[in-house]
DNA sequence: ACCCAGGGTCATA
DNA sequence: TATGACCATGGG
């Protein structure tokens, strides 16, 4: 989709966004996100649930909880086998445990989250996607969850829901999708945070399967038929 | 036995 | 720039 053409930003999306949005707060209510009790625990979440369930995440990160390394300086510690091992049950564990390493390397070479906290949005989002294994979705994960930065965040459920819902066509890009929700909406780190959240326990549950789909809150919406 | 999860990288054309 | 292969466990 091309900037300033039909279909984006017509006024639509904008009644659409706000309309759905109301309606997943008032089925699912409060999300209360991202699941963890640290900044860093945030980021390493956010880097292991790419293309994986959040309940084998968990494992993982227990994991590293017991082993006592959920730091940036005690996870570079460990030889590659010993991490892979501890992040086994969040599946892709070779590929993750190098885009861990690479992450927290890069953390460290920047003396830690917290002197990012600083660093202007673009700036900061540019030098996440420059981190390997870090991509659009992760990195906004990263800026929205652990650093309160108004970025919304687009995963698969995004795409698939607004495109049953007929507002997205579905081979829009990512830029495209986040554009017209920063459009759309307020822009407000809260709302962006609680909107992503409910999308997320929306799609692993309700839009899964047709039969749910036709009992959803969005079914009078929704053009899903296949 | 299948399907897919809160993606990203790399090789190829 | 645009596809496709690849990564891998665990729950339905």
């Amino acid at each position: 989709m091309k900037d300033g053409e039909a279909g984006l930003n017509t006024g639509q999306e904008k009644i659409a966004c706000e309309s759905v949005y109301k309606s997943l707060l008032g089925f699912h209510g409060k999300r209360d996100w991202w699941p963890g009790d640290s900044r860093f625990e945030i980021m390493v979440g956010a880097i292991l649930t790419q293309n994986t369930a959040w309940s084998n995440v968990e494992k993982a990160i227990n994991n590293l909880k017991q082993a006592d390394v959920l730091r940036p300086d005690a996870l570079l510690n460990l030889h590659h086998r010993r991490l892979a091992s501890l992040l086994r049950p969040s599946g892709y564990y070779n590929v993750k445990t190098k885009r861990l390493r690479a992450f927290c390397f890069w953390l460290l070479e920047n003396n830690g989250a917290d002197s990012l906290e600083k660093w202007k949005t673009v700036k900061l989002r540019e030098a996440l996607l420059s981190v390997h294994g870090v991509g659009p979705e992760t990195a906004d994960d990263i800026l929205l969850y652990a650093f309160n930065r108004k970025v919304f965040v687009v995963d698969a459920y995004t795409r698939r829901i607004f495109s049953r819902l007929g507002i997205l066509a579905g081979d829009e890009s990512y830029e495209d999708i986040r554009a017209m929700f920063e459009k759309a909406l307020k822009s407000s780190a809260s709302l962006f945070n609680e909107y992503h959240a409910l999308i997320v326990i929306h799609g692993a549950t309700i839009c899964k399967s047709r039969p749910d789909c036709k009992n959803c809150v969005l079914s009078n919406q929704c053009n899903y038929n296949s």
